[in-house]
DNA sequence: CATAAATCTTTACGCGAGTAAAATATAAAT
DNA sequence: ATTTATATTTTACTCGCGTAAAGATTTATG
């Protein structure tokens, strides 16, 4: 930076105070320097910038699981949020492992970011030190709610969207029973499963769980496992089943298929399944999947909006602020 | 470090010396700085380590399209392999964006990676802009070959593979039709075109190319749409169709579905699909896919191995190398 | 036990910036 | 043309660690 601010005739502070904020020096210098840049494209070593700072422009975004494709799209709208926002953001995946999801933690801290956006595992997640991390940054939760985690939560609306989603089934055909896992990862599995039950309860259907054994985050491969077996065991009380999330309902269209049920709404069809997210692949489904979609994209920019407020406002916010968007019913071919 | 040094009651240059690599100091001072540092959990802070380093432990992982399961999957083994051998991964897809894949390399040049792994974009690639960068960096590219560029290139054998699944369609029923985008964004589906056309010819056979238009990464959509179309308006000459890859497949499958044909080998079936990658959701198509798979367990240890050699080896290497995988058959239930 | 070899301590400097304080220059307002 | 407010230059110090050199100490060897 020394010999660059010699060619452009520039101060050094004056250059450092530019990288800084270009908009912070008179418009002259701003362009004596730009014009310099052009030539010789200078730049800040970035591991001398940020030793001094106490916090630095990186981000850091924590996924549970970056080879479903929902967490790689919205991990995609968040990295585009943050770099306009003159952030940088550092994606990690905890690939479904706590042990990971710790390490990445620990990791981020190395870097001193200036916030992080992480959605936990969930059930798994080691909470106290979640929690002892949430110390060391301001850091947003989303997707999934740790409750008391985080300055703020940002995700779906699981009630309103499964309510949605039995309602609509319950009145174009018999009431779904709930296939799910017994011990699904993440809460909002369970917000769903409450929200089942309740609004059977309240449409006078009884309700009906099919929780079915299955470890980590291979949910195509459970619904496909399990799915065959409830079908084989003709352990199905109604002809439509509604499934915890999409992932689940791709396995268990598939399973449906392999023992030639036809799955949809018309006549001929044995099956109705519906699913909950709006997977990316849900569309390509045979049939295509019903479900309630997640409104990713404003999840996605409420989370980042809400990290950056927490940047930029020195002091902690009063109260941890939780914000849901509601589910749209997505109508195919399945239900 | 000068305060840990002072409490552990070893100097600091040892202590640097300790972080650099613990076996190089003595096993007793070694068990008193261990001692040390599990009463204060001291660590190095990262940008100051790095700032003098001309090379850092930061490897670059840069993939095209994240939001695709098959690189997600290779992503994470390379992630793993990466940090077993002590570096620190850094993970940037491309998006399928060209403008994407040079600001990612900027943005590694920034933090003096040690190496780099990079699956080009392919067609769409700057080409000199990647050049540059590989002169800056040892780089090793994989999974999509952009001759002369990187140290070396490690990939799946498309032509083995291709042909492999060709034999096998002309062994067990009419000789397949090639589905593909007419501008391919990655040069293994030229080779793969290629390989239909000559194995066609080989087995007497006559090839016949169906090239749809489309653009980007969407390939389930493209599949989809092309393939509703084409099924549409009669233009197979043939039962069979091979498809470039598995998404396009995927999205053919699901055409086929919504159009009412049945697809598969038995009695019944309007359609053989068959696809390459054994893409991580190929498995649970219906019917499920039948296709060639790639090995990218052993493309990712490769590629790890080959850019880790090249790190250690100070001198870059006399030729670029080139190594293959061979591709599997894996029979599934659609053709 | 003497000697050599390997480690460690001390001292000192460098990396590439951020930043504070005082002096100076420039632009805007009177 | 002055005064005033704002921006820039100079100077100097800081961050946390890598690293080299010289001297002191420990360990291995004969």
């Amino acid at each position: 930076m020394e010999d660059f601010a010699a060619v452009s005739g520039i101060s050094r502070p004056t250059v450092s105070k530019y990288f800084n904020d270009p908009g912070s020096v008179r418009k002259s210098t701003r362009e004596r320097i730009e014009a310099a840049l052009e030539r010789y494209d200078f730049r800040p070593n970035i591991y001398a910038v940020n030793q001094n700072r106490r916090l630095t422009k990186n981000v850091g975004v924590v996924v549970p699981y970056l080879a479903d494709p929902f967490f790689a799209e919205i991990a995609r709208n968040i990295e585009r949020l943050v770099i306009e926002a003159g952030y940088r953001p550092i994606l990690l995946s905890s690939h479904g492992n706590p042990a990971q999801e710790i390490d990445n933690l620990d990791s981020l801290r190395q870097i001193k970011p200036a916030g992080v956006l992480i959605a936990p595992l969930g059930r798994s997640s080691d909470k106290s030190a979640v929690a002892a991390f949430c110390k060391d940054a301001p850091t947003v939760h989303f997707d999934s709610n740790i409750e008391g985690l985080g300055e703020a939560f940002i995700g779906h609306n699981n009630t309103q969207a499964t309510e949605l989603i039995v309602e609509y089934l319950c009145r174009t055909g018999e009431p779904p029973v709930f296939f799910e896992m017994r011990l699904p990862p993440n809460p909002n599995a369970i917000k769903r499963r409450n929200t089942y039950v309740a609004t059977m309860n309240r449409l006078g259907h009884d309700p009906h769980l099919i929780q079915v054994p299955g470890d980590g985050w291979e949910f195509e491969e459970i619904g496909f496992r399990e799915g065959t077996r409830v079908i084989a065991t003709h352990s199905l009380p109604s002809n439509t089943i509604l499934c915890s999330n999409d992932r689940l309902a791709i396995g268990l269209l598939s399973a449906a298929y392999e023992a030639g049920l036809r799955v949809g709404l018309g006549a001929g069809c044995a099956l109705r399944v519906a699913g909950h997210d709006d997977h990316p692949f849900a569309r390509y489904t045979s049939p295509t999947l019903t479900t309630v979609a997640q409104d990713y994209g404003r999840i996605a920019r409420k989370s980042v909006e809400t990290l950056l407020k927490l940047i930029d406002s020195d002091a902690p916010p009063t109260r941890r602020e939780t914000t849901l968007f509601d589910g749209t019913l997505i109508m195919r071919g399945s239900a």
